[in-house]
DNA sequence: ATAATTTACTAAAGCGATTTAGTAAAAAAC
DNA sequence: GTTTTTTACTAAATCGCTTTAGTAAATTAT
């Protein structure tokens, strides 16, 4: 990769015309400590500031003995959430080739993350992996140009310009819906958030089968109509296991009056009974392809083509055959 | 902390009476492009092994311009799962004091376990927070030792010697339990795995009250038996949200037939009905706790307090009262 | 037998910081 | 009015490694 050259202590000394140490212990806090003047200060402050200088932590750590940095280490054996299965994907493909994650959860709002990213680049990183906000959109421009820097790669998320890793949703959410008009289903409604791939793609195969399905934001509000309809297409396994217990109390037998299939295959959902059908998305499998991408970009500097993966069907019990040709 | 003064390549070089020149071209695999002799390659690996050296990678990555580390950062908003909460608070609290998280994720086996540890440490980090795979018993002497070099703080595990942040589960055991015989209830039954502190606290409650509960082990096991029972004390909400399935196909009724109360309060049981009484473990606050013990032990030196969180009970809907008292 | 090449190394500069030791000029003390 | 102290800096060593340039001895070529 094109290395940009980042500005260094010295570089900023020799703009502030004072001396490295005089820099340094600025950096430090320590100009009281050793006499700075006010105005030498605010020159050297001005001269960071108008370079937005960031110091190697590198050097820093090899220089003061202090690495600033702190192992975490987390037993991902039996919680096994989305994104620690994901998260050991990465691990182990990085480990592989003596990388290292250097780890940060990025928080709900897009200036936040926007906070992040700068942050973790300032560190001294060779590449980025990330899975943005989504709805980030203002900050994939910071992104694509960082690229030029490093290499960035998203997951599950694709932006112009960056490589990615991700699941097909698109092709997820047909296979679902396909699923639901093989075994015969007609009167189906959509339970859940709008929007997304897999939304499109329930919608696309509606309309291919000429069928005009009722969308319903919440279980509470579609519980009391589904009545009308055979099976219902959830969002995420979440919806799912609402609609479970409320059916339950609802006396709405699944799948007897109701065929229900949900996504991304949650771990709670072998819980259920009946198994409820789902799609399942490639949670270590995306964190290996992210990396495996990412080390391919450092070394040969070319941009990779994109890994995609496409989500499978987990069939289950949930979803009952309507007599209609086999 | 006392610096065990790691080996540098420098020694390394000296004890095989090599130059530092030939030592690091043997580290980085470049021994035949250099036409070091094989004899002489030997000499030096076994220098390094009997030494047990490991680079500093902060060195290697200023003298190299490679970092090996890959920053990853990933949207924590909605997943919002047991240890995102936690690394979230750790990160929260590091970050303020400009430290940062080398995170790994430990697989399921003591063995790998002490792999990733080593891994970590001789990363050259400042410090370590882990959370332990139950019952690595063995890890624990090592983890002892390590602790005299730099500080260790473990989450949700007391392990003799070391600091720790945690929740009292045997508290919060004896919460759900003394919830039930508040609520008057009297024949009580458990479900799930044995040997924890929160299953050990319950018992306790049970002997206290002179109450002797029988134990399944998993939700099949229990549920053609439950008419025996008022309520049900499940390890945890997994075991509740499977119960609550099979409850309703069984046509048992919570709570009229059945109380029940689960323990961690995970995100689903949110869309379950009735809602389940759970207990409460924090999450973020333990990150937090653990990253201010690791910092306060850096600076400070000394060993700072062990740090205790008691968990909260959620009533929620699923416990009945039992006309007794009242 | 001498020049050219190969083999098997080493010395020393550099990476980007921190830190110790030192210095010139101004202010305060005697 | 000299000495001491304080102020305001800087030079140079150092951290642990990589890498470039160089060298002496052994081998091969002519």
């Amino acid at each position: 990769m094109e290395n940009k050259k980042r500005l260094t202590l010295k570089d900023i000394a020799a703009k502030a015309g004072v001396s490295l140490t005089a820099a340094s212990m600025f950096l430090n806090g320590k100009a009281k400590k050793y006499n700075l003047a006010d105005a030498t200060c605010e020159r050297i402050e001005q001269t960071m500031r108008d370079n937005n200088f960031v110091p190697n932590f590198h050097a820093r750590a090899i220089a003061s003995k202090q690495t600033m940095l702190i192992g975490v280490l987390i037993y991902g054996g039996i919680e096994t959430s989305f994104w620690l299965n994901i998260l050991a994907g990465i691990e182990e493909q990085l480990a592989a080739k003596n990388y290292h994650m250097l780890f940060s959860v990025s928080h709900s709002s897009p200036e936040r993350e926007l906070e992040s990213i700068r942050f973790m680049c300032t560190k001294g990183v060779d590449g980025l992996i990330i899975a943005p906000v989504s709805g980030s959109v203002n900050n994939f421009d910071y992104l694509c140009e960082l690229d030029k820097t490093m290499p960035v790669v998203t997951m599950n998320t694709r932006i112009e310009g960056l490589s990615a890793a991700y699941n097909d949703n698109y092709a997820g959410g047909r296979t679902a819906s396909e699923f639901l008009i093989r075994r015969g289903h007609r009167k189906i409604a959509f339970l859940g958030g709008l929007g997304f791939n897999r939304t499109r793609a329930f919608f696309d195969v509606m309309l291919e089968n000429q069928i005009e399905p009722e969308v319903f934001l919440n279980v509470a509000g579609f519980l009391p109509h589904s009545g009308r309809f055979t099976a219902v297409f959830c969002f995420s396994d979440y919806q799912v296991l609402e609609l479970y217990n409320e059916a339950a109390s609802g006396g709405v037998k699944i799948p007897e009056n109701l065929s229900v299939i949900g996504y991304d295959n949650m771990n709670f959902t072998s819980l259920l009974s009946p198994r409820p059908a789902t799609v399942e998305q490639y949670k270590k499998e995306l964190g290996v392809a992210a990396a495996e991408i990412i080390l391919e970009r450092i070394n040969g500097g070319i941009r990779p083509a994109d890994r995609k993966f496409t989500p499978t069907l987990h069939e289950g019990a949930s979803v009952k055959k309507i007599g209609f040709l086999g």
